[in-house]
DNA sequence: CCCTTTCTTGAGCAATCATTCAAGTATATA
DNA sequence: TATATACTTGAATGATTGCTCAAGAAAGGG
């Protein structure tokens, strides 16, 4: 019996996450995103709730697009393929609102003043470490990179690199291809060569 | 025939500092300026114009610590060394009340919307990576980096592997700590190594 | 002690913040 | 076509924002 909403909410929400990933969170006042969504103060929180729910949504959603962008390079290059190419996609001037994660920006904004918001950003981030750390064990099983490396702590220091990548991006495209250039060519790097027990002071 | 100002103007700018290096520039407001100075109003717009110009204060300060820091690291251990302890210093617990880079945290959050004090944030990164630069070629003048290399392109990625390691840090200090021995171990290996021509696409 | 100069106080400003709600509008079913 | 059910509208809420300014308090020089 009822009216439908003449809007597609699924499309709201991207673009709540574009703006979100760019302006941040305080950055977004709700007359911001009135005037993106094209939605009325009653509709907005019918739609959504509060602010901080959409912003919620607007982290699952990019933290999809983030998993389901890997899992393709992965399909088409395997894992190894896969990590080489990630750093590069991630900075690609062509594909999204803004270069640096929308993750790590939420984490560094409001660690300390919306905890809910930034472990759930937090756990975005963990769930994506996991995932890399398969990619690398399986890397290994095929033999493309040494065994005698923790796939647990390959995955760290490839997900710090890949932050301060896109960290770097948002201040200087050029430079940041380069280093994205680097990350992937330091991965080959692992085939051969056996760690070190650290024992650096 | 005046009369003086009851507080350190000077210590006033490193509480200021801390504050906004912790909650960013939306997550502070007047108030908390306020009470964290321990200025009323028209004290506050007396001694420092606006909030804007304080934090613009606090951002020269926070880059200044960052290279005395750096410099007395210098004198103690010589070029490389300091390129090799600098990453822990950075995100000891001990040291400081963050420890995501606030240069970093404020471009990320003001590059939309504050103009100014995000150029500002910026051109100190800048005067870091060539500090860092000349670091690296005075390490190669040493015999301790292969002249091969290009001094500047290791600055860049070297910052930028400690952005990324500070950003990690601000999630986890337990992994941070082991991601900064590795950079400073993988400073080591740019001995003897000569650095291939880039030819991955 | 007086006077000038500066600093401190805190009430108050307009603007903006996220949010609510009552009234009006559209639509699918019967 | 009537009715029930949602959705849309937009004025209004109280709180908070960064900031101003007039009035009062303190302290140096004479």
């Amino acid at each position: 019996m009822p009216r439908k909403p003449n809007y597609d909410r699924n499309a709201l929400i991207d673009r709540a996450r574009d703006l979100f990933w760019k302006q941040g969170w305080a950055g977004t006042s709700l007359k911001d995103l009135e005037r993106t969504l094209g939605l009325n103060p009653g509709s907005f929180y019918a739609a959504f709730g509060s602010k901080n729910a959409l912003f919620e949504l607007a982290l699952d959603r990019y933290a999809e697009g983030g998993v389901s962008r890997l899992n393709a390079l992965v399909e088409e290059f395997g894992a190894l393929g896969a990590l080489q190419r990630y750093p590069s996609l991630v900075i690609d001037p062509s594909s999204a609102s803004a270069k640096a994660c929308m993750l790590a920006k939420t984490v560094l904004e409001l660690k300390d003043q919306e905890e809910d918001l930034a472990a759930c950003a937090n756990a975005h981030l963990s769930n994506m470490e996991t995932l890399f750390a398969a990619l690398f064990r399986e890397a290994q099983a095929a033999g493309q990179i040494a065994q005698s490396y923790d796939a647990e702590t390959l995955a760290r220091r490839y997900q710090s690199d890949l932050l301060g990548l896109r960290v770097t991006a948002e201040r200087s495209d050029v430079s940041a291809e380069a280093i994205a250039q680097e990350i992937a060519e330091s991965l080959v790097r692992l085939a051969d060569k056996k760690p070190r027990q650290s024992a650096t002071g």
